[in-house]
DNA sequence: CGTTTGCTTGAATTCTGTCAAAGCAGGTGG
DNA sequence: CCACCTGCTTTGACAGAATTCAAGCAAACG
């Protein structure tokens, strides 16, 4: 195993920490060792293509990627976007089994840690920060979800943009504007002008 | 205990089922009646008002509900809405014990089960099947919320509305058309339109 | 009945998208 | 060091889409 391996899955240990008081066990490590598969992609690559189905849940220890759908005009939906720290996956197509309709890629050189859907349930059942971390995700990405799409649905394109700035800062600077704009559902020439305005005030 | 109660914890022990093969224990169904609190609403009552916490979260066993926030220029924007068999409140007032930014109100007269922060986790621990419930219900909601918030972003009001006829068919019947279009993120007029152009075809 | 609620429609307005052109970095290779 | 990419942002003119406002109509309700 390369060094660089072993820092990947430092840098999960590390996370799974914020969700649970207790540390790993070093079974649980092992466990953890086993089931989740390293894997790196360098910029512009796939992690899943559209009609493929998601076999992986990944971690991002290092790096950012985009998830987007290509619709009948060759043009790119951004959907998700992550950075360290962040899961990235098509969890319909990873759960139910079917073929994405997503693109995932790498939009800098990356640094992951990939789990099947029967890796999960496996340290679902057996590791309790595991279990944990999980619950606590789904809440929190329930309530992102909910923001972002109440921001969507019933703001104008510059409160969109500014509500964005508010919950992801730490996207911001990671992905240019028109990938943000895409993100928010407009197009790019909407937001440069929104930025202009909002710049004047 | 009236009647009309008892049959309340049956529709929810049959929804249970549908999660879990397993049947309930005696003892766990006594858990749920002790911890699931019945109430009753009726046609434009308040579940929630915002600036309240919100204390619960509920099955509707029977009626409609609908859940919005209030913009500055006083308009609504329908952020969830809801049947027999849905669940409803704000789950991150719910879960992070903050203030709710929403409104919940009755649409039709509602028979409801009300279950607690608390309670929930209790069941949690305590219920295989209310576990594995939870599990499933956070992975389609999760999945549902995706395709929500990819068709409010990346499609047009036609496609987005045809989309939500598609996925929600049954909430179609339910609610007049100026909530449907708010729930799209479209005002009337232009949902009326919509609607025009798409029987013109 | 009269009132309320919801749906439709037209005209004017505002907002957003499209397209094309230009400018501005940073990176590469000559 | 320069010329030339390539990727990104900005801008203007225009087209198209969605909202607003007002009016009218129908069905439901008390």
């Amino acid at each position: 195993m390369k060094t660089s391996e072993i820092d990947m899955y430092d840098a999960f240990f590390d996370y799974l920490k914020k969700f649970s008081p207790d540390p790993l066990s070093d079974d649980e490590k092992a466990l953890i060792r086993q089931t989740f598969v390293p894997s790196r992609l360098r910029k512009r690559q796939y992690l899943l293509q559209a009609g493929d189905q998601c076999k992986n849940f990944t971690f991002i220890v290092k790096g950012a990627m985009r998830m987007y759908s290509v619709d009948d005009k060759g043009i790119e939906h951004i959907v998700r976007l992550g950075v360290e720290g962040w899961w990235m996956g098509d969890r319909e197509s990873w759960s139910m089994l079917t073929p994405s309709i997503y693109h995932i890629d790498a939009w800098e050189n990356c640094d992951l840690l990939n789990i099947t859907r029967a890796g999960s349930m496996e340290l679902h059942r057996r590791i309790p920060a595991f279990c944990e971390m999980k619950l606590q995700l789904d809440e929190r990405n329930h309530i992102a979800n909910n923001r972002r799409l109440t921001s969507a649905i019933g703001a104008a394109a510059e409160k969109r943009y500014t509500d964005f700035m508010e919950c992801n800062p730490e996207l911001l600077g990671r992905f240019p504007q028109h990938i943000i704009a895409s993100y928010l559902g407009l197009n790019k020439d909407t937001l440069s002008r929104v930025r202009r305005t909002l710049s004047q005030k």
